[in-house]
RNA sequence: GCGCCCGUAGCUCAGUUGGAUAGAGCGACGGCCUCCGAAGCCGUAGGUCAGAGGUUCGACUCCUCUCGGGCGUACCA
């Protein structure tokens, strides 16, 4: 909250006060909420429970409360609309507190201090068996943006790639190559060739389902942990996997602190299992090895050893948690991992809690939708790899790029390292685009709406902060600092300042809610405001007072946008 | 069968954890560049918040049921 909430807050609970209301009871019911419509005031507080506290109507209570809120040097107005109180600050206070705030860097709008609170971030984790797709995109954006959020707010993240380097899917991979596969094919193209081996197999397995036992021989033979020729092969193929990764993480501009895969935790599944056993939970059943949830709701079991000894995705999730609490001490730990997959975690979750491990609580899945392709006749439907139909990440990011250059030959033909900020541009619209609604709903992929640069898109907001940038360069004069700015020549921002003083609030719900879309949200409305205001108010022929004023606001603007989609993780270039 | 998720304007979605008259973008229609970037701005049209009950001062929001769509349901991840 801000100094203007804090101060209005404070005028609120000694109103309470006088009017004999016990304080610490009322000081939970004095919510000072952004209203509905905006005409009614800057901040609202609903008088209902309140008025149970003193035993009044709402409606008078809230007329009483108004009459003793009188103004002073930031509340300008408080008035009561039946049982509602609406507060307005003034216009002068309001530009000043949010604008010299936004000029320091201080939080909310810049980083915070060391928050103490630390915070894992499992995100992206591709099955590297399988070529990166545009499925893989949604986890690793997401992640990416909830590791900014986190860390914009002062907490220790660690952003680590559970990469899947283990497991059946990788056996099959392998399966394939040693029977199909060609070094130098690899070498030439990684994910390409490995897509193409991951298809075929895909279609020889229907009529040769021997191909799935012989894929379940050489898992373990990979799991006994000898030096044999699954081994190498495992070595060969995860190089060639994570070297072919690089491409599109980098593009994307996502980086980890950590890149622990399952390959990690091969030598502590072991210790995990045992852990388990002493805990008196683990169960045999027909032949296999479980915990039994049936007493938390869930009722399948959570396997944890197959029957022909060999581990799972449970096995190694479960030592991977076990890992991360001894090594970085987390208070939560965030799976960012498709909702198709909430059992899988309701299970891992469940496991600990029979356990009566602490660490359970910390566990957190967080789901998000499908991405979905339209088929012929209209419907929305799954994106499959197997069926051949997958769009390649780079294809995607490559088509968004070439239309943003095409844009920028017609628009903007002068434009310096045109080429530059048209992978920018473009990348950035795909990224946004995936950030822009509630992670939970399935995202529509849509070329037309993706590739449109028009309203609610990355490219929208990057424009706006271009527009601001270009003013900066054009006008002569230098961005005041806010000692010496006129405060009050800002009374006609109101809308653009109201919106900066969401900001803060948004990005702690982004961070509570593991919801990069409420961030999204923010830069969409700021962008809009600053547009609309630019219209009508010029910056370069105002004269000096107004020029400055308007520039700081101007100034501030910028930074917020930049700092809104550092968040998101898209960069903000000065021109476009 | 059972569990979970989704259902808001023609389309794609917001709706600040239960508050006032449900808001955007796209698409449609009509305006705005002899002044800072038109990838922009302004306006018009468009709604039984899937449906029915319930909870209460108040429900798009919480509960129950129904309908529609999706996902998941032990040796894959």
């Amino acid at each position: 909250m801000t100094e203007l909430h804090d101060h209005l807050r404070q005028r609120v609970l000694a109103a309470t006060e006088a009017l004999g209301l016990d304080r610490a009871a009322a000081e939970p019911l004095v919510r000072l909420d952004p209203p509905k419509n905006r005409d009614h005031g800057d901040v609202a507080l609903g008088a209902f429970q309140l008025a149970k506290l003193a035993g009044k109507a709402p409606p008078a209570l809230a007329g009483e409360l108004a009459a003793r809120v009188v103004p002073d040097e930031v509340v300008a107005a408080a008035t009561a609309a039946g049982p509602f109180v609406n507060f307005r600050f003034r216009r002068a206070a309001l530009a000043r507190v949010v604008l010299a705030a936004i000029q320091r860097a201080a939080p909310p709008y810049g980083k915070a201090g060391p928050s103490g609170q630390v915070v894992c971030i499992d995100f992206s984790s591709p099955n590297i068996a399988k070529p990166f797709h545009i499925g893989h995109m949604r986890s690793t954006v997401i992640g990416n943006s909830l590791c900014r959020i986190h860390r914009h707010l002062g907490a220790t993240v660690h952003g680590i790639n559970h990469l899947g380097d283990w497991g059946m899917p990788f056996a099959k991979m392998m399966t394939a190559y040693l029977r199909w596969g060609n070094e130098q094919e690899l070498h030439r193209s990684p994910m390409r060739y490995m897509f193409a081996l991951y298809q075929r197999y895909g279609q020889e397995v229907e009529q040769h389902a021997e191909l799935d036992a012989e894929a379940a021989a050489h898992f373990r033979a990979l799991e006994s942990g000898a030096d044999n020729q699954q081994r190498r092969m495992w070595q060969l193929l995860r190089d060639e996997s994570l070297r072919a990764f690089q491409g599109p993480y980098s593009r994307l501009g996502v980086t980890f602190d950590h890149v622990t895969g399952e390959s990690f935790f091969e030598d502590k599944m072991a210790a995990a299992l045992a852990r388990v056993r002493a805990a008196g939970v683990l169960e045999p059943s027909e032949g296999a090895e479980v915990v039994w949830l049936k007493e938390l709701g869930i009722q399948q079991p959570c396997l944890l050893r197959k029957s022909d000894g060999t581990t799972l995705y449970h096995t190694r999730d479960l030592a991977a948690v076990f890992w991360r609490e001894q090594q970085y001490r987390p208070d939560r730990i965030l799976y960012v991992v498709g909702a198709e997959q909430k059992l899988h975690f309701d299970q891992l979750k469940g496991v600990l809690q029979r356990m009566q491990e602490p660490i359970a609580r910390a566990v957190e899945h967080v789901p998000f939708g499908l991405v979905l392709a339209r088929t012929d006749d209209g419907k929305w439907e799954k994106f499959a790899t197997r069926a051949g139909n997958a769009v390649f990440l780079d294809e995607i990011l490559d088509e968004a790029v070439a239309k943003v250059r095409a844009i920028i030959r017609e628009k903007n033909p002068d434009l310096p390292d045109a080429d530059q900020v048209a992978e920018q541009v473009g990348v950035s619209a795909i990224v946004f685009n995936d950030l822009k609604n509630s992670r939970i709903k399935d995202v529509k992929f849509d070329w037309d709406a993706m590739l449109s640069f028009e309203g609610e898109t990355g490219p929208y907001v990057q424009y706006a902060c271009a527009r601001l940038a270009s003013i900066l360069r054009k006008v002569e004069a230098p961005v005041p600092p806010p000692e010496a700015v006129d405060f009050a020549l800002l009374a006609d921002a109101e809308r653009v300042l109201l919106t900066m003083l969401d900001f803060g609030p948004a990005v702690q719900r982004a961070a509570e809610q593991s919801e990069p879309s409420i961030v999204t949200t923010q830069v969409i409305a700021l962008a809009g405001e600053i547009h609309a205001y630019l219209r009508d108010h010029y910056v370069l022929g105002a004269e000096p007072a107004v020029r400055d004023a308007r520039l700081l606001l101007v100034d501030a603007a910028r930074r917020l946008l930049t700092t809104g989609l550092s968040l998101l993780g898209i960069p903000a270039p000065e021109r476009m």
